[in-house]
DNA sequence: CCCAAATTCATGCTAAAGTATGAACGGGGA
DNA sequence: TCCCCGTTCATACTTTAGCATGAATTTGGG
């Protein structure tokens, strides 16, 4: 930037950089006296520096990182359908139905009239009648929606 | 377990003990010396242990937990049944079932004779009975259990 | 072999379901 | 305003369901 500015101002500048290399040597020499008459108490100061950053250094490296496992439930429907019908034999058996007359049952749970379950089964309407009687009975209802509906209610019929 | 083994053999408990403490006081002494001798040594190498043990603890507590977040995704089950039921409206539109014909059928859903479901709404039997024909003329059913049946099936009741 | 239960069938009757037809009323959209 | 649709109701009739009762036949187990 100024190129005569060196040497114009040689002599001011050799002073001021004695003087401060000066000061850098006593005040080095000042830091030496004191490490020299501390010397142990420095000695132990760094020894605890060191060790600290060493356990500091260990502690990180070798402690195992704590696992925190998070258990995420993940709903998944299923379908408990696939054709899953258990027929409930202790209902059965409380009810003291009988084959023919779930077999009668579940024709009706069709929709189908005595006629059609009677054609359906080979027998007469009136064995049909009686079954179904029998069943109302039994199962404690006055109509054939209200077994039907029942019998589903008791998984009896699917 | 045996009553007199102490008394029996007490001279030689005696003279075991004795030269067991004897020998205990030497190992001590020559302790002692060791540790007079190295005294610098033993105070940097407990400084130095102590100082590990700070840092590791310093470690522990300051730095945040290393947390590795495992995620486990559980497949739970979940049962689409829990009254889940979602009334099918295309079904019902394009069948052009109208609300009070569907009030009319859930309440036959449920085993009620059309004189109940005439009571139930606040209307005649009549009423009900031209219901009913409407509903199996749209459902293309003849009778009121067949009626139930297709309701369930296209999941216009529950 | 015998008995109880299951299955079958019939007859007569009542109640309920289902069909057919017509009509009145009210709300909302063309 | 008029008309369609949903809702309501009625009457008359047929069919089916359900009840009561009795009885014949079969079947499985003690």
């Amino acid at each position: 930037m100024v190129p005569g500015f060196l040497s114009k101002n040689k002599h001011i500048i050799l002073y001021g950089v004695s003087l401060a290399v000066l000061l850098f040597l006593l005040k080095w020499l000042e830091l030496r006296l004191v490490i020299i008459d501390h010397a142990f108490e420095l000695y132990v100061g760094a020894i605890a520096v060191l060790f600290t950053l060493l356990g500091i250094w260990l502690a990180l490296r070798l402690s195992r990182p704590k696992v925190r496992t998070i258990v995420v439930e993940k709903e998944v429907l299923v379908q408990p359908q696939g054709n899953g019908f258990e027929l409930n034999e202790k209902e059965l058996a409380r009810l003291a139905i009988s084959n023919r007359e779930l077999e009668v049952l579940q024709l009706m749970a069709e929709g189908l009239s005595n006629q059609e379950i009677a054609a359906r089964l080979f027998v007469s309407l009136s064995t049909i009648k009686t079954h179904t009687s029998r069943l109302f009975e039994k199962m404690d209802v006055k109509r054939r929606t209200q077994a039907v509906e029942m019998g589903k209610r008791l998984h009896i019929i699917p």
